[in-house]
DNA sequence: GCCCACATGTAATCAGTTACATGATTCT
DNA sequence: AGAATCATGTAACTGATTACATGTGGGC
């Protein structure tokens, strides 16, 4: 965020971290305590943040005038401040939505397998094995808290939890992706010969 | 990273970054320059860096004895150095390589997905309709490429090319998946109703 | 003469994590 | 009595990007 105060003009930009606090805060009024773990679910499979990185934010959104604060009794030392958005920072989240991302995508799971011949194999598979049951997981928890939010209209781009529905669709595509990779790499390396991708999961795990 | 001169025993510990570099260097010696195209592809789509950040991660390594570097006259005003992984650099890797990955993935174009309802439908369908473009054109690309390591024998995880053939894969899971997904949500946004995954690209884009 | 590839570095800044610090209320 | 949840902040550090800085050799 380059925005501050004073600067309320033309070309404030932020930071992919404060719009996504923004678009928490399209979900209603919140602490910053609670936005901590209203990122938790379902988006921060994809975008994280701790508290510590959240309240300064927060500081610069106000400061730009994104977002409005209501200070009241905290049950700590200090006051409990309610976050609200404002019409200057729907309309900011509205211009960078539309923008291209420009985020470059990391997984270290990825770049594992880039040098998965310089490992054990027996444990290199183990690990993979792992990630595909963990993904496998996933793909279950996800796919019946999506058949819930279908029932309840959720996936119709007007509904208010639409985004929601999306981020959890490609919970969803990506959790079987990677499982069906990683059981594939899992495979290849057990046997130590060439597999095809997408065979039933091997007995014997 | 935090291995330093001196610091030559047990609890040596690196950066994801320093990793990469030592599995780049697996594929043969290389100057840091060098090291900087090779990154690029196919690793690239999963993990990056710049130079300026990999000149002094070798710096780190070679401090850490994990990479031996030989000098040489360079084009400019500096020495050229060529660096080599070495059998400590190698057992360093393999036991980093067998540790279950700790880096959460990151997508913006997720993240802005999760606020879709606060922009203007059509420029949001439109993003998301280039973006499945580009996917597929990723994916036509990738399955060309995995099908000509196919036949030089890189699916058989003794190849040296392995990691190469694997992560290339995992490109083409996630082009699948994503260009599915972000059709699937042009489509929605452009409609304005529910639609169902996996239908065939609409006409008229 | 100009641009590109080769080649290496540093400085300033921004982004993100870990650790420190405080304190009330509710549940076990 | 101790742990968990609610609640907010700062300091130190690590990780990553942007910008600055230098210079050769080859192709057009």
């Amino acid at each position: 965020m380059r925005a501050r105060d004073g600067d309320d003009s033309a070309s404030v930009s932020g930071s992919a971290l404060g719009y996504a606090l923004l678009s928490l805060l399209t979900r209603g009024p919140a602490t910053g305590y609670q936005l901590t773990q209203r990122m938790k679910s379902p988006i921060g499979h994809f975008w994280t943040a701790k508290h510590s990185q959240i309240y300064p934010e927060l500081a610069r959104l106000a400061a730009a005038t994104w977002v409005e604060l209501a200070e009241g009794a905290g049950p700590g030392p200090r006051a409990k401040k309610t976050y609200t958005l404002t019409p200057a920072g729907l309309a900011a989240l509205g211009e960078w939505l539309v923008r291209p991302p420009v985020v470059a995508p990391r997984s270290e799971t990825v770049l594992k397998a880039y040098a998965a011949n310089s490992a054990d194999p027996v444990a290199m598979a183990d690990l993979y094995a792992r990630i595909a049951a963990r993904q496998r997981d996933l793909l279950d928890e996800w796919e019946q808290e999506a058949a819930m939010l279908r029932g309840t209209g959720h996936d119709r781009p007007d509904h208010p939890g639409f985004g929601n529905y999306a981020v959890l669709l490609m919970g969803i595509e990506s959790a079987r992706a990677t499982g069906a990779w990683a059981q594939w790499l899992a495979t290849c390396l057990r046997t130590g010969r060439a597999a095809a991708f997408g065979d039933p999961i091997p007995s014997g795990t």
